[in-house]
RNA sequence: GUCCCCUUCGUCUAGAGGUUAGGACUCGGGAUUUUCAUUCCCGCAACAGGGGUUCGAUUCCCCUAGGGGACGCCA
């Protein structure tokens, strides 16, 4: 059996979002766990649109994934080159190939000709399909054409038949050519059309698997009518469902063709996201939900892929009405998120699951952008802010969430009184005598003496039997007391990590406070 | 308009001609946690509608409705 070989092959017009990031994902995949080759191919043929920025940050965007690709641009490979634009002459001597054998054709129809008999032919109701003027131009009327300065395309000359587009996800399905008419494979600007370029190129890659977006169905039957001009076999055809935005369509800018980049920056990791978007469309045999991408990599078969189109469900849409997604800040971005999507349980899973040291290495940079703890600190050799950033883990959904907490253990203590006044905890009259009664037990601790997890424990036990309260009053009492919040980490643990100068800053402060009061 | 595709809990999905239609997220309730969270248990919630075929259809066929996609010198 050949070796299995799937491409990725982008357009450099835009950036990467999660329509295109699970195209890459499932090719990937699938030539993984058919032990096969992933090339990626640049699809520049768009003079206008494609830029060079472009090109980098969807590069970038698939690194960012995972993505490693066998050939393709800065890997290289046996077909090279990958990028189109550097493959122009491979289109020429294949589209004069088929001129030489009347299977294409120049055509000068202007455009605004074009245009004028499309309009007619949608007022009747009918198709456009191109009426084959310029089909049996023969070839002196060509050379003066050419001769005069005629722009021309290259049309191919097709012939009314059913093609039966053979697709792994889709099933059979039938197309009638002469829906379809003469179309163009070379621009006038010389540059080859998609639905030819990509046949050149995937044959001479010897791709064997087009996984892409059941938008490109309609278009196979046109490429499947240039492989049998050049006598060549098509490969296998796997049109999977297309993502669509919480309104139902196609992902759009308003609703959710959001960068996959700004998902990185919000702190979701790669293998989040992988995981997330391989549930999109594809489940796995075992039913597993919660997978590492080496298990996808050997459990992934396109075959599995569901028709129906799934939705990337991950925006709150009431909230961010008329409000451009793709445009906005990451902070602003954070905020249209649901919080409690299955998007944020999963990034949550793999956060509390992978180790430690990853979690650390990973999380270290959204501790700098935090901007509170010291330079010096921002370690993994800090004993101090790793054992902050474990207790939190289970706490984050997203790496960056790292910032609503942080501030708490250091950022300055500055309690407002104005917080505490509906806070039964705060007027109740044991308050003072519950603080300096704490203050004390830990004032017993010899100099220097860790305030540790135990040290807590027995702490709070001599408080509760010396002011002779008990329960929700003495803990809640306490909580506040010494740290100024009524929820957080279990107390030991929060106490210890604050550590005991900052416990007595605040016990000292909440007790002036309410003395003030 | 023409062609193609789709429709299982709110969402992601499993499923097979006979199942109490399963799981996950969310949501509700409870237990544990002397807080919130975590964890655990329980629960709510779906086969778009109508016709066939069949002993039996959510599953196969047809129609309707709704949705999506394609119909470019864009990819």
């Amino acid at each position: 059996m050949p070796e299995i070989r799937t491409r990725f092959a982008p357009s450099p017009t835009g950036y990467l979002h999660v329509g295109g990031a699970r195209t890459a994902l499932f090719n990937y995949l699938y030539a993984r766990a058919k032990k096969g080759k992933f090339i990626l191919r640049i699809e520049d043929t768009d003079q206008v649109r494609s830029t060079e920025a472009s090109y980098h940050q969807v590069l970038d965007s698939l690194r960012w994934l995972g993505y490693e690709w066998d050939e393709g641009p800065e890997v290289g490979g046996a077909h090279g080159p990958y990028r189109q634009s550097e493959r122009l002459h491979l289109y020429k001597e294949h589209a004069d190939r088929l001129i030489n054998e009347k299977k294409a054709y120049p055509c000068f129809c202007s455009t605004e000709e074009l245009d004028r008999k499309k309009k007619q032919r949608e007022a009747m109701g009918l198709p456009y399909v191109y009426d084959g003027k310029c089909r049996s131009l023969s070839e002196t009327e060509v050379s003066e054409k050419k001769a005069q300065g005629l722009e021309h395309t290259i049309r191919f000359r097709s012939s009314a038949k059913e093609i039966l587009v053979d697709d792994m996800v889709q099933g059979s399905v039938r197309f009638d050519t002469a829906l379809i008419g003469d179309f163009i494979i070379v621009k006038s600007d010389g540059f080859a059309s998609y639905n030819y370029a990509v046949v050149i190129d995937d044959h001479l890659m010897d791709i064997t698997h087009v996984i892409r977006g059941v938008g490109h169905l309609s278009n196979t039957p046109r490429q499947i009518m240039v492989y049998d001009a050049f006598g060549w076999k098509p490969p296998q055809w796997a049109h999977v469902s297309e993502i669509v935005g919480s309104d139902h369509k196609k992902l759009s800018k308003r609703h959710g063709a959001t960068p996959i980049t700004a998902f990185r920056d919000l702190g979701y990791t790669a293998r989040t996201f992988n995981n997330y978007m391989a549930l999109l469309g594809w489940s796995s045999p075992e039913g597993h939900e919660y997978m590492a991408l080496e298990e996808l990599k050997s459990q992934f078969d396109v075959a599995r892929c569901s028709k129906s189109p799934s939705m990337f469900d991950v925006f709150d849409l009431e909230k961010a009405a008329d409000v451009d997604l793709a445009q906005v800040t990451i902070a602003e971005l954070e905020k249209y998120l649901f919080p409690k999507s299955k998007l944020n349980w999963l990034s949550n899973q793999h956060i509390r699951n992978t180790s430690e040291t990853q979690y650390i290495e990973e999380i270290l940079p959204f501790v700098h952008s935090v901007g509170v703890v010291p330079e010096a600190e921002t370690n993994v050799q800090n004993e101090r802010l790793v054992s902050i950033l474990l207790s939190l883990r289970v706490y984050l959904d997203t790496l960056g969430q790292i910032k609503e907490y942080l501030p708490d253990f250091y950022a300055p203590f500055a309690p407002r009184a104005e917080d505490f006044r509906d806070s039964e905890y705060f007027q109740s009259e044991n308050f003072v005598s519950l603080a300096e009664a704490f203050l004390r037990q830990i004032g017993q601790m010899t100099q220097g003496e860790k305030l540790t997890h135990d040290a807590v424990k027995t702490g709070i036990q001599a408080v509760g039997k010396e002011i002779n309260i008990k329960g929700k009053p003495l803990f809640m009492g306490l909580r506040l007391a010494t740290t100024g919040r009524l929820t957080g980490l279990e107390l030991p643990v929060y106490l210890e990590l604050l550590g005991r100068e900052r416990v007595v800053e605040r016990v000292t402060k909440m007790v002036a406070l309410k003395k003030e009061a």
